[in-house]
DNA sequence: TATGAATGAGTATTCATTCAT
DNA sequence: CATGAATGAATACTCATTCAT
């Protein structure tokens, strides 16, 4: 809380052992950010709490580090893999939210979720919209522009709102991948992965798709 | 040393004063529930620490009160209004996530989320399940029966697949309650609620409408 | 601790209930002065909290009121019935050390003993001393002048000490009594309790009596 | 919420700081376990509340060790002593308790007298019956043994009951150790303590030996 | 008389943080 | 670099005591 002065040797800090980061990103998401003890972190490292201080400068410290540290982004590689194809919008959409619910599926999204909408998320806004700006904005940022792609085309209807189809898109995946994977509701109200992800998307394209019963006519 | 033996009057204890779960509901989802300090919670209630002790038995038992208390689930409200209308499935969804929009934007719902997702979801599971079930999974289950209505008389396709978009919906939604309105991703990605709404549930009946199958215009 | 006041009624009060002092005895007795809450004293006389503030000016005059309530000196008794005794001393002795063994097995007579030399006795040392002299001293005190006239009628050896005869023989069978009886030691260490009296008079009583092998000459 | 897992030093964790155990020790045995402050254990040892955390668990815990620490039972060197001794059993039962009533007039005594009947009795009965058996127990089995030996050589009657003689020979002292010493009873009932030791053994010993049967001249 | 509700001072306990070695 | 020992501020919880009714 209170910013003690950088310990001397502050300079010449080597790049702190990624064991520390890995376990603290652990620990954190797991129990959440003030049920954390440092000792348990330190433990989980196989060092002691001293160590800690040597390589961050307290625990708020090493939460930022720790989520810097798991900080890569998809989307870059995505968005790369979309350049090279030719393809209609609606096959790059199902292919983008293919990615997304896989990295959604993963536990340390998971865990990120729990984080961010935690503690961490009301006590530090910054790492919050971080997060926030590399996941699901970046997500349905994507997605928005398909859309747009598609409505250009002819292949969507002209009438679609791209921003909030995009934003509805992700958000409806993100929550349900947090809910069923993430939080234990799978044996509450079992669902199966596969199906949320192919109904839903089927859904979703449907929905953007032209289906107007007067024939639409051509863009001049 | 010994956890006392419940006090004489644990019986008949009268209803505890809603003051307090009122204020206990208000400190814990603002601060989350480890950072939440029980002279906070007594001071906003105008009362001191010891009356907590009086009416509760402890800082678990007041959270679980307290989010009991905030349970007068909306759904009775909701199904004894839908059982009334007669009307087109489509215009009893938008009526039903209408209601579920306007509760997500109420801030008592962002700070649900939150205590849900952060602390208590990991440290009382009980207790996130409770609130899933009366919440998410109850508002899905109302929009997938509505769904099957709307496919078997006609109106929607019968393709679709009720469960699951009665889940993405609900979910899509949620998450962008949480994450525009209580996240304060408003100004980092500003977004019309009012449009997320409406252009939301337009292009998820659109997507669950019949399609009157005219050949779609390849891209000129 | 801190003496408050008299509260206005106090001269009227009539005499206060005997369960509240019963119960109190029981209680303090059994958990010791600090381990007491007054709220299961409450409980135990069936009335709550406050009614003891009605009768006692707080915990610690409770705890004076209870002992005083059990003062039963019944070395009073005792006397009387030895004053109409025509019987060798050690007979008398007999007497007086049954009577005292059966005091000492009682329940009532081991809380007391461990009352005192837990922290009341420190704490009130008053109290402590009150009960010492109607208990052991006054036990002593009998034993020890009956110990004076056996030895005035040739009964005792001349050489005997009546006033340390008569504080080991009652010390040893009250800490005995403590420790069998009160303190469970009877399965750790297990002893016949009419054993311990029989044995343990006889040796004390031979250990008395005359025994010298020169014959004893008469007092002149 | 849940007691944190033993720390990860706990299995090495090296013999705790003697300081520490003998303010504990001190501190508990004058003011009792309950009214003992962590706080001014701490003090006595000259370091803060967090260090007694550090190495122990608890309130409880810390008594437990205090005990145990100071129980260097004086039995094994008392026996020790006797093996070497080639002496009537009455010298050596004169040694015995003399050794005993030397130990009991030691303020440590008394003070763990006093916490063994008051608190630590009731709330911790396995540290009680530790003690007994140490102490007690053990002092009253040695004299007894010794006695056995007389009766076997002849020096005491064969009537004796050794186990009750040593019980009542060793709680008398003991009592009156408690009593007299430790419980201010020197001011209300003087009594000069080498008298009660001397003639106590003398009676005592009188007692267990062989009477050289001459007919016991009647009272004049 | 007695009670239910509340108070508040006191205390055990936790844990981030420091630092000599 | 790392550790073991210690600190001390923060905080949940207890319970004797008060008092309006």
């Amino acid at each position: 809380m209170n910013k003690r002065p950088r310990p001397a040797h502050a300079g010449e800090r080597p790049s702190p052992p990624e064991a520390l980061l890995e376990a603290a990103f652990r620990v954190f998401a797991t129990r959440g950010y003030r049920a954390t003890r440092l000792e348990e972190v330190a433990e989980e490292a196989g060092v002691t709490k001293g160590a800690i201080y040597y390589h961050f400068e307290g625990k708020e410290d090493l939460l930022r580090q720790a989520l810097k540290h798991r900080h890569r982004a998809i989307f870059g590689e995505i968005e790369r893999e979309l350049a090279q194809q030719r393809a209609p919008a609606s096959t790059k959409i199902r292919l983008v939210l293919r990615r997304l619910w896989q990295h959604v599926l993963n536990p340390t999204w998971g865990h990120t979720f729990r984080l961010m909408f935690g503690e961490a998320g009301v006590e530090f806004p910054a790492l919050f919209r971080m997060w926030a700006e590399e996941g699901p904005i970046q997500g349905w940022s994507v997605v928005r522009r398909l859309i747009e792609e598609g409505v250009r085309n002819g292949e969507f209807q002209p009438g679609v709102d791209p921003e909030v189809a995009g934003r509805l898109a992700v958000s409806g995946l993100m929550l349900q991948g947090a809910l069923q994977v993430h939080s234990g509701l799978q044996d509450l109200a079992p669902c199966d992965l596969d199906r949320i992800f192919d109904s839903g998307v089927d859904l979703f394209v449907h929905g953007l798709t032209v289906t107007h019963n007067q024939p639409r006519m051509p863009t001049p």
